[in-house]
DNA sequence: CTAGGCAAAC
């Protein structure tokens, strides 16, 4: 409508009008337009050449806007605004030798100081790693200011010079330039990566000294410091004490609960945030949704899918994939395949998440298909795509397919097969009770077998009733002396089902002396809006009336023929572990109280953080049967459907 | 009438 106007009063000739055409079109993106005006114009400027050339960098039109550089050096002298545009351009494509020309460019013709563009030049040699080039600009600057300074810190940090950033920071607090918030901050997460909590508290209190700390980035770097170097407490009060916390304070403090496993924690948060009506942005969701993954928090992940649904037009690509993967570990396959069909865009990591969710519910026939159709559109597997589709073949019994899969991942895929995939290969082989295949494979792969392997081996040998196999790999097992318990537990098991007790004791022995922990075992169910968690040191209202309830299932499993297996039961690493045996391991539990707390007929979803024992999958076959239920259990590994006395692995736990 | 730096969360 102005630009009409424009006409009609007839100023269409003028060049100031004009220049404020081009940027308003550039401002909407509309680039056509722009250069329309551009090209009717008859006396351009540096301003509408400048604009102009913004505009296209701004709608992604790269090429389009160095051709349109090239143009103007031919048609008239650059100004410093020019500079800084194509500049910012060069960095943000990581194009160092275009930066380079137009570095050289400066230096020839004598262009004025300008504190901003000699930053951008520093930061263009860091972006390429090159910190000699970034010293070198640094050291030639006419004037150094605290952010050339910051820059050239940051440049050594993000390379991993820690030592050098910090003698660089010597020499700044010995040159003129006090250090500023951004100084602060940087130091802060230098502290972060190096997970040096004591420096940080340090810096903490010169923050406070200096009273940076009112700053938000200052803020928001010290919660995150805290909380990745164990003190979440700091980084909580840290929180609370800040006075205007904006979406990255809450993202932080949500996240710092994370990662240490403090899920209620972080969760707390996250709902304070919506009754305080912070919006969320991308960030949060890429928190919480992993964290409704891991704890099978279906209410929850689809209240954030809904406010996600509800705030934005289109899905988001990683959010679009962490929402497959929620819906697909709350054992929703259907709404994950919902959300995939759903992305106009979907990436290698979308299509792994389909896979993997096909695998986790033991439809490998469908994750095969899943791979098949990703070649058809056009996206590379990954060795992620590879470990989701070969671990889906074995847990589906689908032997051949897999080791077609992983025997041409390096021949048709050019991927070559990691350790990972060669656990996944010995995974396919014994789980299907291919155990001397199993073992000579191992002996003849490419790489050193770590514990995975043989792990792996081990805990199918134990299935098999393959003695010799077993007590080999666990040999192989106790020689690597690895820190994970989970493997000693199984050796143990090994051990104790051979009546062995010496060699048991020797374990526990060496596992205490290492000053090593098991992890305990426990399993959790959601009942009436509530999560409940069951096993060593979760104490539940309830779970009296559970193990009750329990023994009488018992004696009617017992009527149906179920025989339970003590072997598997009563030799346990610990104490503790030893009270869980007596009253029954913790799915087992949570499955009673479920039974006992819902309405008859209406389906159960335990989950787990190990994988279900052999003596409890078949218990839970039995209790299927039993009382008519359907029973979803998802162990480490994969969901288990148990209905009417049969379970949807096949036994292939 | 035009442009811009260094810093926090996944």
């Amino acid at each position: 409508m102005v630009h009409g106007l424009v006409n009609k009063v007839g100023i269409e000739k003028d060049r100031l009008v004009n220049n404020g055409l081009i940027a308003m079109y550039c401002k909407f993106q509309d680039v056509a337009n722009a250069r329309r005006v551009f090209n009717t114009m008859v006396d351009r400027g540096v301003v509408s050449w400048n604009t102009l050339i913004d505009g296209l960098f701004q709608s992604g039109a790269l090429a389009e806007a160095f051709e349109m550089f090239q143009e103007m050096l031919r048609t008239l002298r650059p100004d410093i605004v020019t500079v800084t545009i194509a500049l910012r351009a060069s960095c943000q494509m990581k194009d160092t030798r275009r930066g380079r020309s137009i570095h050289g460019y400066l230096v020839r013709n004598g262009h004025e100081c300008d504190a901003i563009v000699d930053n951008m030049l520093i930061h263009l040699y860091s972006n390429c790693g090159n910190l000699k080039a970034c010293r070198r600009v640094f050291d030639q600057l006419a004037n150094q200011g605290p952010a050339s300074w910051n820059t050239l810190l940051i440049a050594n940090f993000r390379r991993g010079c820690f030592g050098e950033g910090i003698r660089l920071f010597g020499l700044m607090r010995r040159s003129l330039i006090e250090p500023d918030s951004v100084t602060v901050v940087t130091l802060i997460s230098a502290c972060t990566q190096l997970a040096d909590r004591a420096q940080g508290r340090l810096l903490h209190g010169y923050a406070i000294k200096t009273g940076v700390v009112r700053n938000n980035f200052v803020g928001n770097a010290l919660i995150d410091m805290y909380s990745k170097c164990g003190g979440l407490e700091d980084a909580l009060r840290e929180f609370e004490e800040m006075d205007k916390r904006d979406v990255v304070s809450w993202n932080s403090a949500i996240s710092g609960c994370f990662v240490g496993g403090n899920f209620s924690q972080g969760l707390e948060i996250f709902r304070r945030m919506n009754a305080e009506g912070v919006p969320p942005d991308t960030t949060t969701m890429l928190t919480v949704l992993p964290a409704c993954s891991f704890l099978a928090a279906k209410r929850l992940g689809k209240s954030v899918h809904s406010s996600i649904l509800r705030t934005t037009t289109e899905l988001d690509l990683p959010v679009g994939n962490a929402l497959i993967e929620m819906y697909s570990k709350c054992g929703s396959l259907g709404h994950s395949v919902r959300v995939f069909d759903s992305m106009r865009t979907k990436d290698v990591v979308t299509w792994t998440a389909l896979v993997s969710a096909y695998g986790m519910h033991g439809l490998g026939k469908q994750a095969l298909k899943a791979f098949m159709d990703m070649e058809v559109a056009g996206i590379p597997p990954d060795h992620v795509t590879f470990v989701a589709v070969i671990y889906a073949c074995s847990h589906s019994g689908l032997v051949e397919e897999g080791f077609s899969l992983f025997n041409r991942m390096e021949k048709d895929y050019k991927t070559t097969p990691k350790i990972e995939h060669y656990a996944c290969a010995v995974d396919l082989l014994s789980r299907s009770g291919k155990l001397p295949e199993a073992e000579s494979f191992i002996l003849g792969m490419p790489l050193e077998p770590d514990v995975g392997i043989w792990g792996a081996l081990l805990s199918s040998c134990r299935n098999n009733n393959e003695t010799k196999i077993a007590e080999r790999a666990a040999k192989r097992i106790m020689g690597l002396r690895s820190d994970n318990t989970g493997y000693y537990v199984l050796v143990s098991n090994l051990y104790a089902s051979a009546g062995k007790w010496n060699l048991v004791g020797d374990i526990r022995g060496s596992i205490k002396s290492r000053g090593l922990r098991k992890d305990p075992g426990y399993s959790w169910i959601e009942v009436g809006r509530r999560m409940r968690v069951f096993g060593a040191g979760h104490s539940v209202e309830g779970s009296r009336e559970a193990y009750q309830f329990l023994e009488k299932l018992t004696v009617l499993m017992e009527e149906e023929g179920y025989v339970p297996d003590r072997k598997l039961v009563l030799h346990d690493v610990e104490e503790d572990e030893k009270r869980q045996a007596l009253c029954g391991h913790s799915e087992r539990l949570a499955i009673a109280f479920g039974l006992l707390n819902t309405k008859t007929g209406t389906s159960l979803q335990v989950m787990k953080n190990l994988r279900v024992c052999g003596d409890c999958h078949t218990a839970i076959k039995y209790i299927s049967k039993i009382t008519q239920r359907e029973l979803l259990v998802r162990d480490a590994n994969r969901f288990h459907l148990f209905k009417d006395g049969a379970c949807s692995c096949g036994d292939r736990w």
